[in-house]
DNA sequence: ACCTGAACACCGTTCAAGT
DNA sequence: ACCTGAACACCGTTCAAGT
């Protein structure tokens, strides 16, 4: 709040003056950002409806990782991305889920989402303040003297394997898991 | 910083005698923590060792929401909670992933992990705070003005359906997309 | 070694007072 | 209406000084 006044050359009491606080600040940035959000053109296929809304949700929360812990309390960005859930809801439904079942898979999804947002954009600020290789020989070092086979053996190329995008994968494969679940499949 | 050292009777700079910073008491005192988990017993399937893994994450996080901070920049947890890792990791190349499919899995399983974790806590704090009906009204109206058809014919029960328990479920539809996906499987 | 007070450089927020 | 300074109640951290 201080800084943000700094910056527009007020007091910082000012602000007070047009946000109740500065989580009301946050939340009204939030939903201007949301605003001006491009919207995707929707494919016919439900399952497909669901990745692109997904999708959207996490492209539009990665410039903004900090929109994580304001979101994550429970008001999902503002109305004007409503849809994506909408999207997800009305998706899992058209591929034969119940309502409550849609629901579920709406929210694995962004705790999936919110999840990955969080950790890279962690792991982002951890490279740019102790630089990517103090961080990889950290992880090597400790791989390497666990004693455990399958961390010894990854040590070396964990830090590489972990910066690889994964998000979109990891995506289709949770659909398909959680679409099957509701379908009533095995394993 | 101020109140740990309050409650320890203490003037708060003597501290810094005892540990670097604020980062790495929780750090500390996150490793302390991982020493005392208890280990369960792993079962012969290598999808069921998955499963218990990262239980066994989600049930140690749980009790200390805010590790999830500390520990999204990249240090897990301590040494002794490193076995979820190897555990997850084995299990996923003995169900037939390559190493790289076994990583990508176990992150998948992480940020699905750290996201709920995160909303939930969230979610908890701000109905202690503002109370759960409030919450729960607040976002029937929300959903009853959005013209969305979807939002609006579950406004009235969205609250209590996300109140619901949902980790388990979704963590073995996500396990199972995640191996069909590493089997080479389609949809 | 172990602990301290004083100090620095920050936060978000309230409120009576000014124009 | 709109903005302000003074003030409150906090933070994490450094560092020279004390025992």
């Amino acid at each position: 709040m201080r800084r943000l006044a700094a910056e527009a050359g007020a007091a910082p009491t000012t602000l007070y003056h047009h946000v109740r606080d500065k989580d009301d600040l946050l939340t009204q940035l939030l939903n201007d950002y949301a605003d001006r959000l491009p919207r995707p053109e929707l494919p016919d296929g439900p399952r497909e409806r669901i990745l692109v809304a997904a999708t959207a949700m996490h492209d539009s929360l990665s410039a903004v990782p900090w929109a994580v812990e304001v979101l994550a309390g429970g008001d999902f960005f503002g109305d004007s991305a409503l849809w994506m859930v909408e999207t997800i809801v009305r998706g899992a439904i058209d591929c034969g889920c119940t309502p409550e079942q849609a629901v579920d898979l709406y929210r694995g999804l962004w705790y999936y989402t919110a999840g990955e947002i969080l950790v890279r954009s962690a792991t982002e600020r951890r490279h740019a303040e102790r630089g990517y290789d103090a961080y990889a020989e950290a992880v090597r070092a400790r791989m390497s003297r666990s004693r455990l086979p399958h961390m010894s053996a990854l040590a070396d190329r964990w830090a590489a394997l972990v910066a690889r995008p994964t998000y979109p994968r990891g995506l289709s494969a949770f659909v398909d898991g959680l679409l099957r679940q509701g379908r009533g499949e095995g394993a």
